[in-house]
DNA sequence: TTTTTATTTGATTAGTTAAGCAACTAAACA
DNA sequence: TGTTTAGTTGCTTAACTAATCAAATAAAAA
C-alpha cells in the first residue's frame, strides 16, 4: 500500500478529520490535501510530523499491515511468554500447544493430557 | 536512530561498500556520501532505491531494531499459536502460562497442574 | 434548498534535494 | 614513498516540495 492511503487510513481510523491533523501539524490544508491523495511526496520531517499528530510511529507508515498487526495486538507480556515458549524444547512446546489448542477447542483435553503426563 | 546511521549500519552489516550500493542504484557518490552522513534529507523514491539495492524492506530504516528482531526471529507458527493463545480466556491463559513457566524451571509442575486442575 | 464547513486544485515564491563534475581527504597497498 | 581506491565536500543547474493565497468542489448541516 502506498503512504498516501496508508496516511488516510490510519486517519480514518482514528477517527480524525484531515483538518484537525492539519492544525496539529501545523502545516497547509492544500499540502496535507497533496499528500494524502498522493499528488506529491512528502518529505520526511513532513512525515514525521504526520505521523506525531496521528499518535502513530513513521514505521506504522511503511510497515505492511498484517505485521504491525501482529506486533501491536500483543502486549509486552505476551511476548515474553513467547520468548520463553521458544525457549523450550520440541516435547515441551508441542504439549503446551497441545494444552492451548484443547483450550481452544481444536483438541480433545484428555489428549493434552496424555501429552503432559508423557513429559 | 537516525535513518543516515541505520542506512550505514545495514550496509556493513551486509559487507557492502558505499559504492556497490552507489552502482546499485545508479546515483552520484556525492548525494549518497550526504545521506549517509545525514548532510541531506534524502526523497522516500531516493530512499526506496537504497532499500532495493541493500536487499531491506523500506520498512527496515524505520522499525525499531529490537521490536524486528522479536518479530522475525520467531516463526510463523508460533506466531500462530501466540494468536491462539492471545484468543483464550484470562484463567486459560494463566495456566498454559503455569506450565510453560514450569518448563522452563521458574516454577514447581506441581503447582501448574493445580492450576489446571482447577480449570 | 441554502448555508456552512471540509476538501481539492491552481498558481506563485522560496527553500531544498538530486545530478553532475571537479577537487580534496583518507586509507589501503605495492 | 608513491599509487590507487574509497569516500567527502564544494559548486552549479534542474527538479521538486513547502508555504501561501485564492478559487473551485464536495460534503454536511440547518
Amino acid at each position: 500500500m502506498d503512504i498516501a492511503k496508508k496516511i488516510k487510513k490510519i486517519r480514518e481510523a482514528k477517527g480524525m478529520t484531515a483538518k484537525q491533523v492539519i492544525s496539529a501539524v501545523g502545516m497547509g490544508a492544500a499540502m496535507y490535501s497533496r499528500i494524502e491523495n498522493g499528488k506529491t511526496e512528502p518529505s520526511l520531517s513532513t512525515l514525521e510530523k504526520i505521523a506525531k499528530a496521528l499518535g502513530v510511529s513513521l514505521a506504522d507508515f511503511f510497515n505492511d499491515d498484517n505485521k504491525l498487526d501482529d506486533i501491536n495486538s500483543f502486549d509486552a507480556s505476551l511476548m515474553e511468554k513467547v520468548k520463553t515458549i521458544d525457549a523450550l524444547n520440541e516435547d515441551e512446546k508441542k504439549t503446551v500447544f497441545s494444552i492451548v489448542d484443547a483450550f481452544a477447542g481444536k483438541q480433545k483435553m484428555k489428549d493434552a493430557l496424555v501429552s503432559l503426563a508423557a513429559q
